[in-house]
DNA sequence: TACGTGACGGTTGAG
DNA sequence: AACTCAACCGTCACG
């Protein structure tokens, strides 16, 4: 159960396939491309594909998080029996109507909102396989699911969609620090919302915790693991530890974690997808059960706002750079890289993992 | 050379 | 419990 079989990129670089890197090493990059760094240099110095950088960077322009997004898992249904009631009241209503009216007035009721609506396909498919036959309408649905009431509660245990859900479990915020969750705002790429917004951050807290970081020695492998590691955003840390602090921070991190929550907003994360998770505490606020979220919801993003520290992003990434600049740092792009190297030994990506490389 | 993008092979987890 | 399926992942190669 616990081998970790990294595989090796051209760059010399370890990664698992199939699983995202390390959280350590995507905060990583995002900082420093924050600090001006280029792609390529962030890619050649953390030995990470120059295509896995694009879509990092790209990934927290647009949403904020430097999380990578759920996965695994179903999408919730949107053919809930309430839908498909619905349906088979405009149908009956309407027998001429069109799968696509049909979406327009399940948009137009309230029923489903544009996140999940179903498609007009998903639409002649239930009229086809559930209602049929409006002479017997409840062929299945009758003898399945006709309760209205079931109806409900389904609902309310998928309440995905909406940007503005909470998270099924609730938990959001339950540990958060006062973190207002974001889930409103959305840019969401997906449709759900993030439901773990603070789980997320919690686990990535988890981050922190330095079993997570599977000892440096022991090593366990899981990718996981090694991601978690590294809670370390310069946060606080930048303070005056940024230095010293990311590089050991790969391997005990003890920073809060509140920055990295900046960069963290609400990304969906399945608790076991999740990094850190499996570390401790912050396991134990990790919501149960999670639904579809969406990844990034924006949040936290520099200029979105979301505030688990008002700051946090802002002094984040600026604090970083005037902690790294001012502080200590030279302050060309150049510099700082070398800097930077220098500091954190970059390498720690590669430290985790480069252990196995 | 730098970088965006899509194919590819892989993992994950809800249903 | 095993399987399916759709989501995500990072790498690689191409342009």
């Amino acid at each position: 159960m616990e081998q970790t079989y990294g595989e090796v990129n051209q760059l010399g670089g370890v990664f698992v396939n199939g699983r995202p890197l390390p959280n350590a090493i995507r905060l990583r990059i995002v900082e420093l491309a924050q600090l001006g760094i280029r792609p390529c240099d962030i890619s050649r110095q953390l030995r990470v594909s120059h295509g896995c950088v694009s879509k990092i960077l790209a990934r927290y322009n647009e949403t904020g998080s430097i999380l990578p997004g759920a996965i695994g898992g179903s999408k919730p249904r949107v053919t809930t029996p309430n839908v498909v009631k619905n349906i088979r009241e405009y149908k009956q209503s309407d027998p001429g109507i069109f799968a696509w009216e049909i979406r327009d007035r399940l948009l137009a009721d309230g029923v489903c909102d544009k996140y999940n609506v179903p498609s007009v396909s998903s639409i002649s498919r239930i009229l086809r396989n559930k209602i049929g036959n409006l002479s017997q309408p409840n062929q299945y649905e009758s003898g399945k699911q006709a309760h209205p009431q079931s109806t409900l509660s389904y609902n309310h245990i998928y309440p995905y969609s909406y940007p503005n859900a909470m998270s099924p479990s609730g938990t959001k915020m339950s540990g958060a620090p006062g973190v207002p969750v974001p889930g409103a705002h959305v840019s969401i790429p997906r449709g759900w919302p993030s439901a773990h917004t603070v789980s997320n951050i919690l686990g990535i807290r988890a981050f922190m915790d330095p079993s997570a970081i599977a000892g440096a020695e022991g090593y366990a492998p899981k990718m996981e693991e090694w991601g978690v590691s590294r809670g370390t955003f310069p946060s606080h840390g930048v303070n005056g530890m940024d230095k010293s602090a990311i590089e050991t921070d790969m391997k005990y991190s003890h920073q809060p974690p509140s920055t990295l929550s900046s960069y963290v907003p609400a990304c969906a994360y399945s608790p076991s997808n999740q990094y850190g998770v499996y570390g401790g505490p912050a396991g134990g606020y990790v919501a149960p059960g999670h639904h579809w979220q969406t990844q990034g919801t924006s949040l936290s993003h520099p200029g979105g706002g979301v505030p688990m520290h008002p700051t946090d992003l802002h002094s984040s990434m600026a604090f970083k750079h005037a902690a790294r600049d001012g502080d200590r740092k030279p302050q060309s792009p150049l510099s700082k890289l070398e800097a930077l190297s220098g500091i954190h030994g970059i390498s720690l990506s590669c430290s985790s993992s480069s252990s196995s490389s």
